[in-house]
This record gives structure tokens, C-alpha cells and sequence, in this order.
DNA sequence: CGTATATGGCGTACGCCATATACGGTGCCGTACT
């Protein structure tokens, strides 16, 4: 039986897309890959169907909770009993169920974090594993070397789990960050499967703004002329708030904020109101986007500079994942850079800092006092606890903490100076990377080659009027999207919102979130 | 960098203003309880 004859019985598709069919087969002939492929291009068909061929488990390391729920949900919708999920959302008997139900026909989603309990990796190897896939591949590199440095244990877990194949995937990665996610999975004798990022109906705009008050002013031009609906991503939390009251008062559509320090109820419910149309503009910060599976997204607005181009990519790539005429616009002042060069210094401990911090770990290691918990450890050293957390996962690999045991006579000026030497390197990478998303912006040149250029492709000869560096103007986009305009826009309930939010907690699913 | 809160001097007992300092983003987790 041929791929395609399986994908139509199993899968009732009749062809495949784009880069589908070869990542598969490469899958099947239980290579290591790597798949770059670009935004709605059917990423989970590439895992989906090698996992229902292949002898063995499939292990699916998913970054977001909300991500996890829906592909299993959309999976198992799709008839697919045997797809289970492991995560903190779970009570303790729901997890005993889960593993007391794998087996190695079993696809299962965990986080990165649920793959450092010892005694789950265990029980996951004592089955045989077929496949190890990571999806948003690209927080590897993004948030594995501070943030949550889990992902840098992943490599250990393959091993652990007697080296199945690896699937890695994700929708933006320059060389280098490939290079970055190949090193940190160590997959041997990889293939590549890369696919241009371009998105041709992503049409991208740049403004400059002089003060804060002019951009609100040329982002009520483009909420006048671009079409909804729209995200509008913001650089604090604070300002995600206050920019949807602004647009409140220009009536410019229904509008909602949405970041991190929301309880899950309420990132839930606007989430949901978004994606029913319900809402035509959601302020948010990056917190919103990741696993957001609506076609017609048809604007996004930068009202600062991304700390990336990876980040922008991803960001301006939830417009338009229909095909249909998209606007990706940034409008920015020169006083914008404070705030993200702001945020990398805080990850990164100062020098005297790290001494301090070094120095009291070593005094309650000598007075053999057994490591305390996150929270009290980063009162100790008076840290953010995220910062602690790295410097955990660096200290355990130098094997300086092992479980509660500080080996304090590790700790010495040469293991100071690697640290430090390693968390400088860092923070200058992540300020050239925040550099190098300033001068796209500030170039005279085009936009989407400018982009192209920075993950590594050339732009097709061809794109006339592409951004706002060739001419094109925000009047110009979405002609062509006339005809599918009128009956996008369903009538709103007021009262429906409560109704609609018991129905997500109560039933049917019984989720449990608190 | 901008904004919000905290401290400090004044010169008289509470309120005012000036200046100093802190903060800003992304998520998971057998779990800290108050």
C-alpha cells in the first residue's frame, strides 16, 4: 500500500501538501528530522500518520497546555481513542489512569517539564518507544537556555528512552537556530526538510512614529482602513489594557486584552470569544498566538519592536493562514528598544550578583544544609525565581547540585568565570538578535527580503509592491478580498459569554482548571 | 525610556513638592498554604 492510499483510508485526505509526503517518509525510514515548515502548512499530519505505521509509542512534547488540549481533543474528534495527555491539569488519579493505559500503539502529549520526573521516564521507557517529537521546536532555542531550561534535558530523555527517532518541528528557524535545536536534541545524521517562510499574501508595513501620541494616531488610520480581525501585540501588560480602552473609545470594533497574568479562565474566554468572531481586535502581549488555529486573521499590529525577527515571523504569521490578503504592520518609536533590552538584562544575573549568589550557595553547602525549595531558594539569594531556575539547571550540569546536595567544593573562581562567561555570550546573542529586527525595520530596502535575508533565502524575483519600502500603502491591501468580507460576522450575544464559559468548564469535557 | 510608587526635606505636626528608585515579558510544575 502506497502513502497516499493510507493517507485517503485513514485519513480521508486526497493529497498531500506541501512537504508533507517527504517529511513522512523520512520519518518512516526512521531517520532524525528536522521540518521547517511554514504556518498552516499540516504540521501534525507529519507526526500523525508515521505514528499510526510505526512499531512503538509516540511522544509528543508540546510547549503550551492550551496546545496540548486541543490537539488531543481534535484528535482523538478525529477517532483516534488511543491519543493521551500527561500534564499538571491532570488530578492524581486521572494520571494514574494515563499511565496505566499507554501502551505502544499510544500517542502521548506531555510538556517538556513533566519529562524531568524520573519516575514517569521509567515507566515511559519501559515501553517501546517508536517516535519523539517536538513541536514549536523553535522554544528550544527561544526559551531553553533561560526559561525553561527542560528543554535542554530532552536529549537526556531520548537516550533514556532507548534513542527513538526524532521528529523535530516548527514553522521559523534561521541556520543557526537549527543548528541550536540538531546540537540540543544531538540527532545523529540528521535530514532537513526546509520550506520557504514566505507568505506572500502577508503584506508588511513599517511606520516610524516621532512620540507615543502619533503612533495612536497612524494605528486609528490603519484600524480605519485594514481589515479585522485583528491582534495587536503590545510590549507590557499594562499597555494591552490601555490600548483597548483607547480603541474602545475610537469605536473602532469589539476589543479585548489578553497576557500572562490573566487567570486561565479568562485568557480561556477571550481566547474563545476571538476565535467565534465575537471579538474583532484582541490587545495582547506574546502571550497570545502560539497554537492559534484561525484562518482568517486578516491584520496584526506591532505597536512595538519584537525581540526578534524570529518572533515577528511568527507573530505577523498568524494574518492570513486562509491565503487570503493580510496586513503585517509595526509602528514604532526610537524610544520602543528600552523596554526588550530591558527584559534581557533581567534573565541574566550581573557579575557581583553571581558572586553573591555563588558564594551563599557554597556557605549552606559547607554548613550541609540540603537544597530547599524554587520559591525559598530565590528569597535566599534574593532572585527572580526564573533566574534561579537557571542557574539550577547550569549548576547541575557543572554537577555542583545533585538533588539536595550541594557539592560545595565545585564552586570555584573558574566555575564562576565559565558561568559568567556563558550568561555574557548569551545576552549579547539575544541583544544582536534584537538588533538585527532594528535594522529590518529601519532599512530602506524591502521588508519581506529583508526577512528572507534573515533566514537565509533569497527573495523570488517577481513580488512588485510588497511593503511599505517598495510603495505599497495600507490603502492598497485587500482588494482582492472583497468578495469574502459580508458573511464573516456573526451577531453578537451580549448575555451568551457566562453560558459559554460554564459550558467550558462544566461540560461536557470535565476540564479542570482553576 | 516612561510610569508608578517610595523616600526625604521642609519646618511645624500634616500636607506638599522634589527627587530617588523600581519595574516592565514568555510557562510549566506533587503543592507554598494564609
Amino acid at each position: 500500500m502506497n502513502l497516499e492510499q493510507i493517507l485517503q483510508e485513514k485519513f480521508g485526505h486526497t493529497e498531500f501538501r506541501t512537504g508533507q509526503k517527504e517529511i513522512i517518509q523520512s520519518v518512516l525510514e526512521k531517520r532524525n528530522v528536522l521540518a521547517v515548515l511554514p504556518t498552516g502548512a499540516g504540521k501534525t499530519l507529519c507526526y500523525h500518520f508515521p505514528s499510526r505505521l510505526i512499531d512503538g509509542m509516540t511522544i509528543v512534547v508540546s510547549p503550551l497546555l492550551s496546545l496540548m488540549e486541543d490537539q488531543v481533543h481534535q484528535l482523538r474528534a478525529k477517532g483516534d481513542k488511543n491519543v493521551l495527555q500527561l500534564n499538571g491539569m491532570l488530578t492524581f488519579e486521572e494520571r494514574k489512569h494515563v499511565l496505566n493505559e499507554i501502551n505502544a500503539d499510544t500517542m502521548l502529549f506531555l510538556s517538556p517539564e513533566m519529562l524531568a520526573n524520573r519516575k514517569l521516564l521509567q515507566r515511559l521507557a519501559s515501553i517501546k518507544n517508536g517516535l519523539f517529537v517536538v513541536d514549536e521546536a523553535h522554544c528550544i532555542s527561544q526559551w531553553g537556555h533561560e526559561f525553561r531550561t527542560d528543554y535542554l534535558r530532552l536529549k537526556e530523555v531520548i537516550k533514556f528512552l532507548g534513542n527513538p527517532s526524532c521528529l523535530a518541528l516548527t514553522a521559523t528557524a534561521t541556520n543557526k537556530v537549527e543548528k541550536d535545536i540538531i546540537g540540543q536534541l544531538e540527532m545523529d545524521d540528521p535530514v532537513i526538510h526546509r520550506y520557504s517562510v514566505n507568505r506572500e499574501h502577508i503584506k508588511f508595513f513599517v511606520h516610524k512614529a516621532e512620540t507615543k501620541q502619533l503612533k495612536l494616531e497612524y494605528l486609528k488610520n490603519c484600524l480605519k482602513t485594514l481589515e479585522k480581525p485583528a491582534i495587536i501585540y503590545a510590549p507590557t501588560r499594562s499597555d494591552t489594557i490601555s490600548l483597548s480602552r483607547y480603541i474602545e473609545s475610537l469605536n473602532a470594533g469589539l476589543t479585548a486584552y489578553y497576557h500572562g497574568g490573566m487567570s486561565k479562565e479568562d485568557r480561556l474566554l477571550v481566547q474563545h470569544q476571538f476565535l467565534n468572531n465575537e471579538l474583532d481586535i484582541i490587545c495582547a502581549t506574546s502571550a497570545f498566538g502560539m497554537g492559534i488555529n484561525k484562518p482568517d486573521i486578516r491584520t496584526v499590529i506591532h505597536m512595538h519592536l519584537p525581540p526578534s525577527a524570529e518572533q515577528f515571523v511568527q507573530e505577523a504569521g498568524r494574518a492570513g493562514r486562509d491565503e487570503a490578503e493580510s496586513a503585517a504592520v509595526i509602528i514604532y518609536t526610537d524610544e520602543d528598544k528600552y523596554i526588550p533590552l530591558s527584559f534581557i538584562d533581567l534573565e541574566f544575573p550581573e557579575e557581583q550578583e553571581l558572586k553573591v549568589w555563588l558564594r551563599t550557595l557554597k556557605q549552606l553547602g559547607q554548613n550541609n544544609v540540603s537544597l530547599p525549595g524554587d520559591g525559598e531558594m530565590s528569597k535566599i539569594l534574593q532572585a527572580e525565581e526564573p533566574q534561579w531556575k537557571m542557574l539550577k539547571f547550569y549548576l547541575e550540569k557543572e554537577n555542583i547540585i545533585s538533588g539536595p546536595v550541594i557539592n560545595e567544593r565545585g564552586i570555584s573562581e573558574q566555575l564562576f568565570n565559565k558561568l559568567n562567561r556563558q550568561f555574557s555570550y548569551r545576552k549579547l546573542e539575544k541583544e544582536r538578535k534584537f538588533e538585527d529586527m532594528e535594522s529590518l525595520v529601519q532599512g530602506k530596502t524591502c521588508i519581506r527580503a529583508g526577512i528572507l535575508r534573515y533566514f537565509d533565502e533569497e527573495k523570488e524575483a517577481g513580488i512588485e509592491k510588497c511593503c511599505s519600502a517598495c510603495g505599497l500603502s495600507i490603502n492598497d491591501v485587500f482588494s482582492g478580498n472583497k468578495n469574502m468580507q459580508e458573511n464573516r460576522r456573526l451577531p453578537i450575544e451580549q448575555n451568551g459569554w457566562k453560558e459559554e464559559l460554564a459550558q467550558m468548564l462544566i461540560g461536557p469535557k470535565r476540564r479542570t482548571i482553576r
